[in-house]
DNA sequence: GTCTATAAACCGATAGAC
DNA sequence: GTCTATCGGTTTATAGAC
């Protein structure tokens, strides 16, 4: 009996992957907002009505999709993180935003799902925050190595308006207690900046205007490391000793 | 008879306001994806053959209402441009990104049309280019005339590699022939980065992490300003003088 | 868990009368 | 320029047999 339930979740799981895979297919061709259950059935020869013993509504499929896919990003800035380690810091920040970038870029579709405009009606729910995280996490977890290091500058930049310290002062101190605020101000603007960056790229905003993507995002990348206060790598600081 | 096609020219100007209006009003409703010709036509009481004498498909309604948008947050950049004629170069770059971002949470739907995923199936026409400049257009304006003026910094940052800086250098000789070709790249990603800090506060993405965000991103403005070379009003220079 | 059948909508686009 | 009518599709979701 064990072995027929094992049979049979085995089953259900391969099914499942099935229509995730088949649905993140039509992502690509149609869109979010037009995700259609039915057509994912039509497509796998299955009856619409069977699809919803696996996703009770269209909405937990997107659900699932937008899980699937912060889990990816995230799983590739983590890897890119635990390959670099020992690297100089500025080096590991332009490796982990290059992992996001080459991510965003292979899957042009499922990026937009979660860092794209959101699909109109849908909520996502509170499930989907700790996969959400994972990216950002691996980025902070550079800077705190540096910071462990004593190899952390001050952020580039003026010094923060009351309003903007308090918020984040709040932040920090649940997040990355060992951070100073001004930093945190720094990592929160460099992450939207990174995104700015990728999504300019995959979404085609850049298609007549810069042509090597690759090298012009490194580039990027780099300077946005010397504002959140890890110095380059070559020696030619920008920052004073202080 | 110039009276009578004067009538019906106005009638037509509001026939097609009215359309681009409702549009507008399903497009925050269902997504530019799921914008239905026939629903237009029903809440507005005319029988949806009749919208085809104003727009021959869907997607030239959709072309409509990108132009729209990118001009309508074009003409909100070159306000803040002009209203900020001889101030300190840093305060109008940061009152031109605040334009930007300030039209683009009041008009959050279609921000998302121009700068978000884009419509699946929807090739924008060569029509939208020259509008979708318009943004660009203004925050270079502000550097030209720093640059003008005589106090326009080295952007901050490691030297370009060899091939950003090829790629950069066409694209600057043919649209600001005056600048450095650095500067020209720090431009164009502190235009995608200005682009992530708002889609970021539009998405969503920001919901839980940043609380007082106007102040927030004029932080975040006043450093990029700073990374292009536009030394802050207050006289703190970020740069060596040189 | 899968199927058929069904309800009750919806879509873009066109033809042709007025 | 607006209408009705129509073509040939589409959708989410449920009921009930197997």
């Amino acid at each position: 009996m064990s072995v027929i339930r094992g049979a049979r979740e085995r089953a259900r799981t391969e099914v499942t992957a099935a229509i995730k895979e088949e649905a993140r297919r039509q992502l690509a061709a149609e869109g979010a907002a037009r995700l259609s259950l039915r057509a994912v059935a039509r497509e796998l020869g299955m009856a619409s009505s069977a699809l919803y013993r696996y996703f009770p509504s269209r909405d937990d499929l997107l659900t699932a999709l937008i899980i699937d896919a912060y889990d990816a990003v995230g799983a590739a800035a983590e890897e890119a993180l635990a390959a670099t380690e020992g690297a100089a810091p500025a080096d590991r920040w332009i490796g982990v935003c290059r992992a996001l970038r080459d991510w965003a870029v292979d899957h042009p579709h499922e990026y937009g799902l979660v860092y794209g405009s959101p699909v109109p009606g849908y909520a996502a729910p509170q499930d989907t925050v700790a996969s959400a995280a994972r990216g950002a996490l691996s980025l902070i977890a550079v800077v705190r190595d540096a910071r462990r290091d004593g190899v952390l500058g001050p952020p580039q930049g003026r010094p923060l308006a009351g309003e903007v310290r308090d918020d984040l002062a709040a932040l920090g101190s649940e997040l990355v207690p060992e951070l100073p605020v001004p930093t945190v101000a720094a990592l929160v603007a460099a992450w939207a900046q990174v995104f700015g960056l990728v999504s300019f790229e995959v979404f085609g905003q850049f298609n007549g205007v810069v042509g090597a993507r690759g090298p012009f995002f490194d580039q990027s990348a780099a300077a946005l490391a010397a504002q959140v206060g890890l110095a380059p790598a070559d020696g030619a600081a920008v920052l004073p000793a202080k």
